[in-house]
DNA sequence: CTTATATATCGAAATGATTTGATACGATTC
DNA sequence: GAATCGTATCAAATCATTTCGATATATAAG
């Protein structure tokens, strides 16, 4: 078996890390830090937005609401029971997150999920936690 | 099946709602409210909380690590670049929350994915950034 | 054109999260 | 048992988020 010097396979990368020096040599051969080259700090940025924006309880109560179809603000507001201020700041935040979507009709500001995957994000949630 | 007089079907609710008075009587009949009683608070702290360890874009990157294998602490904080007391410390995060384990090896603590759930919350949130 | 309704934005207080050096602890080595 | 190495915890500073009343805008109704 070779082991070329450059790490391309990430598990050949990892039997080699727990065959050899562990962290006494602090990574002197920069074949740690190597393992991070694939992850896009733009992307990862964007991703956690994601996840940040459903970790707030009234907000995954907003999604979970949005199931059972669109709904203004005014609805939500009294279906939660929150004041019409926050209600509204914690929809522009799942907006821009690109977790819901909105339509104008009138003076009614409509409310949607954006895709089936945040749903699907949901499901994952409640099997993480016992389900 | 029988249909009992409270409503039980969220579509025929919805139905009821988009047909009936909306924001101008503040659910006078408390139909609005009666969409939340399916939530329950705690399931809901709860799954906010899965959420809330994903979003922060450090924890995010330890999880992408973690895809390629069982890592300790010393050589997470290696390959991110990150102080030790940091790096422990959203490790036990992670680990509240459920998304990793942790296994004591003498003086190691090697943390590896709690589920392959987590891989599933990490490409559902790639699909929903533009993927 | 005045009034009412629905929503968005502002601002300031309260609260929570992150960061990092310092320290404590436990396992290993000498 | 003294020294070393890997981790966890502490504490204080910094930074971000949440909350909600007040105000602004915009659409519609009278």
């Amino acid at each position: 078996m070779t082991v070329s010097i450059e790490p391309l396979d990430p598990s050949a990368e990892r039997l080699a890390r727990l065959t050899g020096d562990r962290c006494k040599a602090r990574d002197a051969a920069g074949r740690l830090k190597a393992l991070t080259d694939k992850i896009d700090e733009e992307e990862l940025a964007a991703e956690a937005e994601v996840f940040r924006a459903i970790s707030d309880p009234f907000r995954l109560s907003i999604l979970k609401l949005l199931r059972d179809g669109e709904l203004c603000v005014c609805e939500i507001m009294t279906a939660l029971d929150r004041p019409q201020s926050s209600t509204s700041h914690h929809l522009s935040i799942l907006k821009r997150a690109g977790l819901v979507k909105e339509r104008k009709e009138g003076k009614w500001s409509r409310y949607r999920l954006a895709d089936g995957a945040v749903i699907d994000l949901m499901k994952l949630a409640e099997i993480l936690r016992g389900g």
